[in-house]
RNA sequence: GGGGGUUUAGCUCAGCUGGGAGAGCAUCUGCCUUACAAGCAGGAGGUCACAGGUUCGAGCCCUGUAGUCCCCACCA
């Protein structure tokens, strides 16, 4: 029956074939159909990525949760899959080919598109291979990629229904352009940050010769676009000179001033130049007045051949030379500084050139509306609930989504044009022919914002729009878990996709984490330098070592710092348990079974760990019921190392010398019984080492991960058995600490008097004297006994006297224990004065009101014992 | 300009609906007590940022102040 472990705990020896035994033994696939579904879907990781600590946070906490649900006999699935990324694979693929010296146009759309079809198959599942590491329990025969079939069916079926609802539209609106990315991006895919600039003050002479009108901008080089200046209508400065005309300088173009509520008298000059082509409120503008939009630059931020003389120059260097040049002119009055806000490409960083464009749009009013409610009225709930005001001020505020890309790599636009009668068809089809004309159209050559596909990820998943047998099983899904810094990218898209296509909720709780952070608080980002890769630390420390890092010491919605020490931490709870486990089974002498438990036969101990054990299982399904993962996993740390380890398995100790006893298979039992179910209340977080352990203790079933996880049971739980423990323990602690005090080391044992009222609680305990605080026997003493001169400890329930009287220095022991009873005295008046308030009798809870008179009774009797023990010396 | 987080032991952080401040690491003392030195036992260390308020009672609730971090916002 003994069977021998490592003394140490190797996770390179466990964790491949655990993963590789669960995956064959089929147990990450729903197997409990009928019973109420759980579902996670994964935030896809991009095809481009790398497990970063990110994903690693993410991807521990849906494990937790998953497997959690799993053994409380839910139907659960955990959907795995990838995201095509379109703007990141495409810039990557880019990059390689440019270091070949090829560029897109060389080789063409469809070149392009297989090299990126190639690099998904090389690198695609990469990411998908270190989650498994992870011992991420996801339904592997389910994994799903946002361009496969199934996903690309849902991206049509969604692009006509919305089209043919009004709710996708074509505009020429104003946009975020890369000039880098050369693509379009939506807002939330900018970034602003403070830059240091200039305002530049310049002046515009009237066509009539009358003078000039000063203006000012941070942009020179747009200039070139104005097509008119606009003045407040109410500003009494400028109301004589509305309608006029003026001439731009440089240019020599003939333009307006327009009146406009949209300027504000009060600052700068009150006048503004406009620009309809290059900033958002200009175009606004223009579109009030009818303005022309005049593009001044080409794809990649030049100045356009209509302007010879900054033609091809890049808008930061043609702003020099214009500024310049309406130095030279006299059109420039004077320049200050000024710090402004700047919008730059969350991939690539370059300023981003807001510019009129011709481009797809969803319109947002309406979807925004129910997907606000949905949050309000508590159908979608935010983990921790704060997250909910970010989600509805950018529900509230929001603008039109852009969705073209002027990419390649992604789902096509299925728009068809034809190009003798301009006639436009939006289907679901491959091709299409002009219902006029009878042609062949042309496909739009844009691709769809990667969001659009993963927006989806719920239910296209899940076969929809097929009625498929998933979707009736697991839709909605139960939870999705993610970073903070994608609710607006992902999470607020996906609900009123969600809403809109499928008429329900895609989840109900969205569980919120923060950032990993590196030791010194910072983001862990690839310029830095600074991240630490999951792989090494799984390699060096163990996946359990790393998960229970990550679940262990955070609360939701929060960021937290990572540092090896931490880890190293878990790691070294990780070996605890394993020797506790190898304690246990050199000690098994016959198969104990590990579900049931015999409440007659126990001891006080017994009792004691069991009634402990029993309220940790309450609390850590409360704790997991609630998201609060971070709590649940302490608790178990605390009972298993605290608790189990270093009191129960000394306590029982002494009766394992005889194991044949029914006091020594009792024991066994209850160690196998208790250390078992720990397992499983511990196996979401740490599943290989638990498994592993598990497996080696008497058990039944093929997997602790398919396994039941314990239940709380009210006949478990002994009051009575907990108190006398916690007695005694408090004894041992008294006398650990007075030999401590007086350096008496271990190995010198002494005899222990105990003076008590609870003569047969403390004559159970001998032996826990004996083992625990070398105590070479115990006597239990009357009222009576003297032990003059001896070292003394006093609790609530005993006084305990050790005889070795030539370590005793009278005068300090004095002084001890005059220190002591002050303590004692203070916590008397204490407790005196809360029960001499009338308004706390009166106010607080029964209960505690009790607690208090206890206490003063206790302290009480305390006091007195030291003042005797005072007195006598 | 709005909004939010955070401030608890030397460091990193927990602290669930208000009822006597906790952990890990670091530090000090003593232990190879045959599961574990990746360990065991014991200790030291905190006016819970500050100021008010509500309450019988506040780390927790309210108001304000300060430090710090983040998000959002078109002011040319």
């Amino acid at each position: 029956m003994q069977k021998q472990l490592e003394k140490k705990y190797d996770p390179k020896a466990v964790e491949d074939r655990l993963y590789a035994f669960w995956s064959e033994g089929g147990f990450f696939a729903p197997n409990r159909k009928g019973a109420e579904s759980y579902t996670i879907v994964i935030p896809p990781p991009n095809i481009t990525g790398q497990l970063h600590m990110g994903h690693a946070l993410d991807n521990t906490l849906q494990d937790i949760l998953i497997r959690y649900k799993r053994m409380c006999g839910f139907d659960t699935l955990w959907l795995p899959g990838t995201d095509h990324a379109s703007i990141a694979t495409e810039a990557k693929i880019v990059e390689a080919m440019r270091k070949e010296g090829v560029s897109k146009d060389d080789i063409g759309r469809e070149g392009f598109l297989e090299r990126a079809w190639d690099w998904n198959d090389k690198y695609g599942n990469r990411i998908i291979e270190q989650l498994k590491k992870m011992g991420s329990s996801c339904d592997w025969s389910r994994q799903r990629f946002t361009m496969d079939e199934g996903c690309s069916k849902a991206v049509k079926e969604v692009f006509v229904t919305l089209y043919n609802k009004g709710l996708i539209y074509r505009g020429l609106r104003i946009i975020n352009w890369c000039p880098h990315c050369l693509t379009s991006i939506s807002d939330a895919e900018v970034e602003y940050e403070d830059q240091a600039g200039h305002f530049w003050h310049l002046r515009y002479p009237f066509k009539d010769g009358s003078g000039y009108l000063e203006l000012a901008t941070t942009r020179p080089e747009t200039m070139l676009g104005d097509t008119a200046v606009a003045v407040n209508p109410n500003d009494e400065r400028y109301k004589d000179i509305i309608g006029k005309t003026l001439v731009l300088p440089l240019v020599g173009r003939e333009i307006p001033v327009v009146a406009d509520e949209y300027v504000e008298p009060d600052f700068g000059t009150g006048v503004v130049k406009i620009t309809p082509a290059h900033d958002p409120n200009d175009f606004e503008v223009g579109a009030r007045h009818g303005l022309e939009i005049i593009n001044v630059m080409t794809d990649d931020a030049r100045i356009t051949e209509d302007y010879p003389a900054y033609a091809g120059m890049d808008r930061f260097e043609a702003r020099k030379a214009i500024v310049k040049d309406l130095e030279a002119q006299g059109f420039l009055v004077r320049v200050e500084d000024h710090a402004h806000n700047v919008g730059t490409c969350y991939r690539c960083g370059t300023t981003i050139e807001p510019r009129a464009s011709l481009q797809w749009f969803v319109k947002m009013k309406p979807l925004a509306a129910p997907a606000i409610e949905s949050v309000r009225s508590g159908e979608i709930k935010f983990v921790p609930e704060r997250f909910d005001k970010l989600y509805f001020n950018w529900m509230e505020n929001i603008r039109d989504w852009c969705i073209s890309r002027q990419l390649w790599w992604g789902h096509r636009i299925p728009a068809f044009y034809c190009d003798d009668c301009g006639e436009l068809v939006v289907t679901k089809e491959d091709s299409a022919t002009c219902p006029k004309c009878g042609k062949a159209m042309r496909q739009d050559p844009d691709t769809l914002d990667t969001w659009f596909s993963s927006a989806l990820w719920p239910f296209s998943t899940l076969g929809w729009p097929e009625d498929t047998e998933d979707l009736k099983r697991f839709y909605p899904t139960s939870t999705l878990v993610t970073g903070y810094d994608i609710i607006t990218f992902w999470v607020s898209r996906m609900i009123f996709s969600g809403l809109e296509y499928t008429g329900k909720a895609p989840f109900s709780t969205v569980l919120i984490h923060g950032l990993v952070r590196d030791e010194l608080g910072r983001k862990m980002s690839k310029s830095l330098g600074n991240g630490i890769d999951p792989l090494e630390i799984i390699d060096t420390y163990g996946a359990d070592a790393l998960r229970f890092t990550l679940a262990t010491g955070n609360s939701p919605g929060n960021d937290m710092r990572f540092t090896d020490k931490k880890v190293e931490a878990s790691r070294n709870f990780a070996n605890k348990l394993w020797n506790a486990a190898r304690f246990v089974l050199m000690n098994l002498t016959e198969e104990h079974s590990p579900d049931t438990i015999d409440v007659n036969s126990l001891a006080l101990e017994d009792k004691w760990i069991i009634s402990k054990y029993n309220r940790l299982v309450k609390d850590v399904r409360d704790n997991l019921d609630n998201f609060e993962l971070g709590v649940a996993v302490a608790k178990l740390y605390d009972f298993l190392w605290d608790v189990f380890c270093d009191w129960y398995i000394e306590l029982v100790k002494p009766r394992l010398n005889d194991k044949e006893s029914e006091s020594g298979k009792t024991a066994q039992h209850t160690l196998v019984y208790v250390l078992s179910g720990a397992m499983k209340l511990l196996h979401p977080f740490m599943p290989f080492i638990t498994e592993e352990i598990w497996q080696t203790l008497p058990h039944s079933g093929e997997s602790i991960m398919i396994s039941a996880f314990p239940v709380y049971k009210e006949e478990l739980s002994f009051e009575a058995e907990e108190q006398g423990m916690s007695a005694l323990i408090e004894a041992i602690k008294v006398l650990r600490n007075r030999r401590a005090e007086l350096n008496v080391v271990p190995s010198r044992k002494a005899k222990v008097f105990i003076k008590t009222d609870k003569a047969e609680l403390f004559g159970a305990g001998k032996v826990f004297f004996q083992k625990l605080a070398s105590a070479s026997e115990v006597e239990l003493v009357g009222e009576d006994f003297d032990g003059e001169g001896m070292v003394q400890a006093i609790t609530f329930d005993a006084v305990l006297y050790l005889p070795m009287e030539e370590l005793v220095d009278m005068a300090a022991e004095k002084e001890r224990l005059a220190k002591e009873l002050e303590t004692v005295k203070s916590e008397i008046a204490r407790a005196k004065g809360k029960l001499e308030n009338a308004s706390f009798v009166e106010r607080a809870p029964q209960k505690l009101v009790d607690a208090e008179k206890e206490k003063l009774q206790k302290f009480t009797e305390k006091a007195a014992e030291i003042e005797k023990a005072l007195a006598k010396m």
